[in-house]
RNA sequence: UGCCUCGUGGUGUAAUUGGCAACACGUCUGACUCUGGAUCAGAAGAGUCCAGGUUCGAGCCCUGGCGAGGCAGCCA
């Protein structure tokens, strides 16, 4: 631990570390894990609970596992699992040989749950789903027990063995744990622990037809980790009881028990203009109102690092969110924030033109051609200089020329002057338009005396603009990524709409771009800025014939906000 | 009308045995600038959900309200 770290603030979770570090609960080890699903793709959600754990076990020289929590095999594939290693390796983490599988524990949880029929703690029972969700009760009224649930602990013993060996349907019979059915806690009401599902699982095969409830699966699979804490989300808050109780149950030695693992709850990472449900995501994705998981609009960690994210900003935003146990909503801002500060530290610029406009160069001789100086990035002098070529006709950017300018715009307008970065003073002479008034050229003038970009007399001219050379300029595909939902809560709807009726139509505009030469051989997760325009990433489509670039995200543009009110 | 958790600037997070409510983002000024970017300097913005109580002193302790979220899958 560095003296920044040591002299922060610690957050609750910290606080509890630290604690149990004093008191040596746990011989100075620290030893976490992530836990997640492989029914989807992570998202910057889950990003947090990563670098929350992974995180942590980096500052208190611990460990983290990676265990795949599969314990339901209808809804989990390998190509989630596959994705969610990707993930993490790409935010920088690394879990080494504990790759672990709720699956693997498949055994010992059945062995476990065989010596809670022994102690007369659980039960088979064969009533319907209907009737056991009828038998519950609610909230406010209290559960009523299953006729089921004073058999033999023989035939409890014997009823288990069959409907593991497949001698029954899906959904006939359950093993629960026999506990309170008037529990104030809807979970502590006899809950399932084992249900019959005659599934593939995609690792342990066929070998199973009965799989184990989250709740007798977690708290175990902690135990047998030997995972000192266990942190989840707020939901599962309910949930510790039980956590506390199969524990309890299971574990016969009183000091092992003192010192396992205990579960801790943080509020989960929620961002405005956006849904973090994986349901919803999975939606979205098998409706087609994106392309896939990996849709630079979408929340994934796949999305956004074909967006331009970076590991760096990434793990930057979830340390400065912090964690705390209150519900949350972060600005998108805030995420936009982080890459930018990143990128503007690494990000290679570029000139580049998104919305053209033709220029030509009255008094610049035909047919000449020269290269002038460009700094490759003005925050970090060891990325060096680069060429861009110079000619008569060049492309701006439309919205950087204005007929009839307003107060406070800087920019090109007739008879004004301002600098074209790193090349001369050009003046507007001349506007051009087509039948319809549309202008379609300018007609400008330059200033051989200020090549490079600063003028011998010293005179100043209030804007800078990019430019790329016509002739030279590469053409691109760029995508323009905008919000994925057009309100800050995607989940307000009007009656009888869904969360669909916010989608944002105008998250993605595609444009062809002019960029200048230099971007020629770039590869897939390249990063730049296009000068005066933004961040930008190459896209996985990119060939060299046609590059195809992604905005991560705009530059801050104090004008644009002038301009808007 | 049950149980659990949580209420601190617009947003998020701090305030370690009670001691002038701090930091970041955002917002607004100004400086500088070959990116209306970056950078730098500054400002506004909460008296800590409410009401009582203990105390010289309460965001923190106590009591009572109010509000928000979670819990009734054989999902996780």
């Amino acid at each position: 631990m560095n003296n920044e770290e040591a002299s922060k603030p610690l957050n609750f979770i910290e606080t509890i570390i630290e604690e149990d570090l004093k008191n040596n609960k746990h011989s100075g080890r620290v030893h976490l894990r992530f836990p997640p699903e492989p029914n989807g793709y992570l998202h910057i959600g889950h990003a947090k609970a990563i670098c929350l754990n992974f995180g942590l076990a980096e500052k208190y020289n611990g460990k983290c596992n990676l265990r795949f929590d599969d314990t339901n095999p209808v809804k989990e594939d390998t190509e989630y699992v596959d994705s969610i290693r990707e993930d993490i390796h790409w935010l920088g983490f690394d879990w080494e040989d504990r790759e672990y599988y709720a699956s693997d524990y498949f055994d010992q949880l059945y062995e476990w749950a065989v010596n809670l029929i022994k102690k007369d703690k659980a039960y088979v029972d064969e009533s319907s789903a209907d009737e056991v969700a009828a038998h519950r009760g609610t909230p406010t009224k209290p559960g009523l027990e299953s006729p089921y649930r004073n058999r033999s602990v023989e035939e409890n013993l014997d009823l288990l063995e069959r409907m593991k060996s497949g001698e029954f349907k899906d959904g006939s019979k359950v093993l629960r744990a026999k506990i309170d059915m008037s529990s104030p806690n809807m979970h502590m009401r006899d809950p399932v622990m084992y249900r019959i599902k005659h599934a593939h699982h995609h690792r342990t095969g066929d070998n199973w037809c009965i799989y184990p409830m989250y709740d007798f699966a977690h708290g175990q699979s902690d135990f047998i980790e030997n995972i000192t804490h266990s942190f989840c989300t707020l939901e599962f808050e309910v949930h510790k009881p039980l956590y506390d109780w199969f524990l309890d149950n299971i574990i016969d030695d009183p000091e092992v028990n003192r010192t396992r693992t205990r579960q801790t709850e943080f509020a989960r990472l929620n961002l405005n203009y956006t849904v973090m449900s994986k349901r919803l995501l999975l939606q979205l994705v098998q409706e087609k109102h994106v392309s896939s998981w990996d849709d630079p609009r979408m929340p994934t960690i796949s999305g956004l690092r074909r967006r331009g994210y970076t590991p760096e900003s990434i793990r930057n935003f979830a340390d400065r969110v912090g964690v705390a146990k209150r519900e949350n909503i972060i600005d998108i801002g805030f995420l936009e924030h982080c890459i930018r500060e990143d990128l503007n530290k690494k990000a290679q610029r570029v000139m580049g033109v998104l919305n053209p406009l033709k220029v030509t160069i009255e008094n610049y001789p035909e047919g000449q051609e020269e290269l002038l100086a460009a700094v490759n990035n003005p925050e970090d002098e060891t990325m060096g200089m680069r060429k861009v070529p110079f000619s008569k006709t060049l492309y701006i950017e439309r919205d950087d020329f204005m007929e009839d300018p307003p107060k406070k715009f800087f920019r090109l307008a007739p008879d004004r002057e301002v600098r074209l970065r790193y090349a001369y003073f050009i003046a507007c002479k001349d506007v051009i338009k087509d039948t319809s008034g549309n202008i379609t050229e300018i007609i400008c003038t330059y200033d051989p005396a200020s090549r490079g970009g600063n003028s011998p007399d010293g005179r100043k001219v209030k804007a800078t603009l990019h430019w790329v050379s016509a002739k030279h300029a590469v053409e691109a595909e760029v995508r323009l990524y905008d919000r994925l939902f057009n309100i800050e809560d995607p989940y307000k709807t009007e009656e009888g709409k869904t969360f669909l009726s916010n989608l944002n139509s105008e998250s993605l505009q595609i444009r062809k771009g002019y960029i200048e030469p230099f971007i020629k051989d770039t590869e897939p997760l390249d990063h730049f800025q296009f000068e005066r325009l933004g961040y930008f990433c190459t896209d996985k489509d990119s060939t060299p014939e046609k590059p195809v670039f992604n905005r991560t995200v705009t530059l801050r543009d104090s004008w644009a906000k002038h301009a808007n009110k």
